[in-house]
DNA sequence: CATTGTGAACTTATTCACAGCC
DNA sequence: GGCTGTGAATAAGTTCACAATG
């Protein structure tokens, strides 16, 4: 182990378990808290430390891509950042699609972490014609049978389903008629993807079955997924 | 196994890993759209195939916890979703407070599902004077410095914290100190909590962050969770 | 001398496969 | 025949522990 030399172990991604990359956002964004607090570096300790793991689980997880660190020293942060922002696609910008603008999606149309991570909200649909032609923080609401074309003429790459569950796998198809890469569904069922377009659910209410099940049961705390 | 006899197995909880019960509360989705589409049973292949798990996997999940099924016949769709409902703890109401009535918070607020799902928002807090005093859908906007008093009164149970990652860790404190038994955390930001409380964290650009991952690295399907 | 990266040991989770049952 | 529950087998993930290093 010398200078960082991420082109080493550089796997097939496709083995990289999925607990892995949530783990490696979790790094990402505690390192920029750490850049915010002013420090140049970290160690897998600290790193682990403050999020609920090992740190020999940090250097593990880190191991699937590269050499990172600099023995003695740690990691330097910035170093780091750019490493995983690499890794997880985000050192360039994605163009997004919104389906559903009710209360969901006009939050998640004003939300600014979206942007901050790359991430453009380009457009927005709505089966609703009075919210057809309308903008909503800044970004134009189409009707949905425009979906195709505006997603083409806009390049989106990404879609949030923010639809009720009804709708969802219909939206979903659309999106993905329409050669999105990959989508999060708000709408709590669950969709299918044909293989090579990727999914990520978000349901708010399992969220909170996860703490009643640990509160009903009186469980310890569990490091963040 | 003959009829069903939850109390056989009925294991120490705390021994119960976290991604079952992710998947318990999929389980308990699906078959509430089973149950709406009219169905009576359904069978631990038939979940398993709609949610991209194995049969083996269902049946083991639902192990960890008693003996539910009917050999040859399956799960009758009414006993299964009483059953989770009672282990996940959502056999009964939970009073909720929402804290940071910002872009997001004001989702959260709108969203039926919490109220479908038995969680009753019964208070917000803000700290924008502003807002104090107001309601919006129906739920009344608290100062942040009245929240151990109006915590108390209104017996809340859970907390979602919706405010910048810059106060995340304060106010969690605070709920923590007003007694809440888990919270949910929407801010950016990883907050300790002390052992005995528990905690979720929903990052929405994590969220995305997991299929840009997957898209960047072109990677198939994952099942949810 | 603090810290990485990593093979080996261990632990946990998933799948197999089949007896028992409807 | 179809399906559950479960012990045994397999696979995956985590931690240990230590040689290598700036």
């Amino acid at each position: 182990m010398n200078s960082p030399n991420p082109n080493s172990p550089q796997p097939d991604p496709t083995s990289v378990p999925p607990a892995v990359v949530h783990r490696l956002s979790l790094y990402l964004r505690e390192l920029r808290h750490r850049i915010a607090d002013g420090n140049e570096t970290t160690s897998s300790s600290q790193l682990g430390r403050r999020l609920g793991f090992t740190d020999a689980q940090v250097r593990k997880d880190l191991a699937h891509f590269g050499q990172f660190g600099h023995p003695g020293i740690g990691y330097r942060c910035n170093e780091l950042v750019d490493a995983i922002r690499k890794i997880l696609g985000t050192d360039r910008e994605w163009r997004v699609a919104l389906v559903g603008v009710g209360n969901l999606g006009r939050a998640l149309l004003g939300y600014r972490g979206f942007y901050q991570q790359g991430f453009r909200l380009a457009a927005a649909f709505d089966a609703d014609p009075e919210k057809v032609g309308t903008k909503i923080e800044g970004v134009e609401i189409f009707a949905i049978e425009d979906l195709a074309e505006v997603m083409s003429t806009h390049k989106i790459e990404l879609g949030l389903v923010a639809v009720p569950a009804s709708e969802a796998q219909a939206v979903t198809d659309q999106l993905v008629a329409a050669g999105v890469g990959g989508i999060v569904n708000f709408a709590p069922v669950t969709v299918t993807v044909p293989e090579g377009v990727s999914k990520v659910g978000v349901d708010l209410a399992r969220e909170l079955e996860q703490v009643t099940f640990a509160v009903a049961n009186r469980q310890r705390e569990q490091p963040e997924t």
